[in-house]
DNA sequence: TTGAAAGCGGTACCAT
DNA sequence: ATGGTACCGCTTTCAA
């Protein structure tokens, strides 16, 4: 066998490494300083016709790619969004709205980006958001602290927004009160004539957030209403479905709100095959309509949840990065209204 | 009212810049590279232990964090893997594995980012990408070309990794080859006694990544054996099924894959309202194995489909990068199987 | 054990 | 119209 020695070709330099921007100022027969006016289209200055075209050229034969790291360590500042990965699969609510929201921050220029954060805790995770230094950060959820938003704005960030249950200082806030979705139910099964109402709570830990608000909004609706309020955990399984069916009688509930549509269908299919009879014995309301609760038999009733713009968050964040400083803004976004179906 | 002009906290220095390593030198009473030192414990250097606590206070005091773009610019490169956030609202299955793809990386010491690629076309995306030099890039679905691969590459990515349908020159590929899913469909129908078959096509330009594949994969199955395969469009709203099913006896099926269990769900509850029987008059199947197919009456026979491991795919990741340059591997990694349930 | 200094890849000011 | 050059924050030799 023989060794045929690796040659770079000849019509350009050996390519091994990543081309930079001296590269190309070398191949064009320019300066740096031009090549970065040329291709970043620099106003204030003014380069020839040919030269433009000299630079555009070898720029293209080098595959060159700009360094972002190395221009925004220039610049001082970068037009990164960070957002957290969300850890818990995103319904196609939050997916829509996200997906909005990406695509308004882009058309204002910013670049999204989603930063895997697991095994992070809160704080923790935002020393680590903050190596980036991106130029805002949006935080779902709990679980970022005030120290976390400090170490943000020190670290550059002009503006941190969260989207949770309460306020954070220092930051922006999306008020995000999932009580008022067991509000609407509760005040819906009451209105109903139901006084004795269940409420499942799933026993997956992430949905915490979610259920124990949702269930304090029921808890609310029916204060002072001469009803009960009973705490029905359920694992997202067929047989925990099945096990809770069969004790549901003694349970002694004329009606259930299910956390959700899919958590609803679980238990409206345990407890028909138990025999019970929806809405008669027992009225069952989902949230968050989707699709699968209008293909329900009984047609599920469920809770429609609003979620604020994409593009107005978009434009929050940038007021709030042009203004950075200013005293946070505190939205109140979830909205809710039942829809009823023939399950209640 | 009386103004009172902003007065820095005595205690420390006015912070309204970012503090830098210089800063933490300075507090501390020592040169950059102490602190350099300190911070990272290099092993090749030792410093005394009061001078370690005295950078860790200041370090502390000040809130520094290092400057992850200076660091990598400085260090020639960086531990990011990228990957476009998905479009679609993934699924459970693509959650999952997702997430543990994620954790195993994060085990591996690389840092996940999702880049918000919103109407960026494959390798204007790329582009796009290799500005942040990440050390490698995994790309689902197709999009991505052979130019695309190099942009990465000539940047600095060790890996580039795609998944989906086809190879692409240069990176190393999953094969997720959906024609499998529509393989097994058809071939359990077949088995079955089936030989009319429909596989609905959702109207949602963005599944037929998916769609197209599993509907060849029928054709596959059914190749030769005196049976007909007809495309069923169906776009995800009750009316649009509800207009299917009006006319369904009139295509003379007597099965259909649905696509996947939503599809399925959908189809069912219309035809079922229709007066259609299933299996009898028609045999329905699904696809992904969700929680709902077991919930439907009759239950939803699908097809069940294995993602890889996210562990193996991290290791495979991090395999590409220590050994850049290496013979790109190719690995078929979709599995299915069919779940028989009482719909067909 | 610690410090001085070069240099990573761009940008922008100041000359020419 | 272009080039020279200082500098962004950090790491890492090399010297002291």
């Amino acid at each position: 066998m023989v060794q045929i020695p690796e040659q770079p070709a000849p019509s350009l330099p050996a390519q091994r490494s990543v081309p930079t921007s001296a590269d190309v100022a070398r191949v064009a027969g320019v300066s740096r300083a031009t090549v970065s006016y040329v291709l970043n289209n620099t106003g204030a200055v003014r380069i020839s016709e040919p030269t433009r075209r000299r630079v555009h050229q070898a720029a293209r034969d080098l595959g060159y790619v700009p360094h972002a790291a190395a221009r925004s360590l220039r610049a001082g500042h970068s037009r990164m969004v960070l957002m957290p990965a969300p850890t818990v699969p995103a319904g196609p609510l939050y997916s829509q709205f996200f997906n909005e929201l990406q695509w308004a921050l882009s058309r204002l220029d910013y670049t999204v980006v989603q930063y895997g954060s697991v095994g992070l805790q809160g704080d923790e995770a935002a020393r680590a958001w903050a190596e980036l230094r991106p130029v805002a950060v949006l935080v779902p959820g709990s679980g970022l602290g005030p120290q976390g938003v400090a170490v943000l704005k020190r670290s550059g960030a002009r503006a941190v927004v969260t989207l949770g249950p309460e306020r954070v200082e220092g930051a922006h806030a999306l008020l995000m009160d999932h009580s008022i979705v067991g509000r609407c139910a509760g005040a819906h099964l009451l209105a109903r004539g139901r006084r004795r109402v269940g409420v499942v709570m799933p026993e997956d830990p992430e949905l915490e957030l979610f259920s124990k608000p949702r269930l304090e909004g029921v808890r609310q609706a029916l204060h002072g209403q001469d009803a009960t309020v009973t705490e029905v955990p359920l694992a997202y399984e067929e047989e925990a479905a099945a096990q809770l069916a069969k004790g549901w009688r003694s349970l002694g509930l004329d009606a259930v709100f299910a956390y959700n549509d899919e958590y609803a269908m679980l238990l409206m299919r345990a407890l028909k095959d138990e025999g019970v009879r929806i809405p008669d014995d027992t009225a069952v309301i989902g949230a968050d309509d989707l699709m699968l609760g209008r293909l329900l038999r009984p047609r599920l009733s469920t809770v429609h949840i609003e979620l604020p713009s994409g593009q107005e968050l978009a434009e929050l964040v940038d007021r709030a990065v042009r203004a950075a400083g200013a005293v946070p803004e505190t939205h109140e976004v979830l909205g809710a209204t039942v829809v009823h179906r023939a399950s209640t």
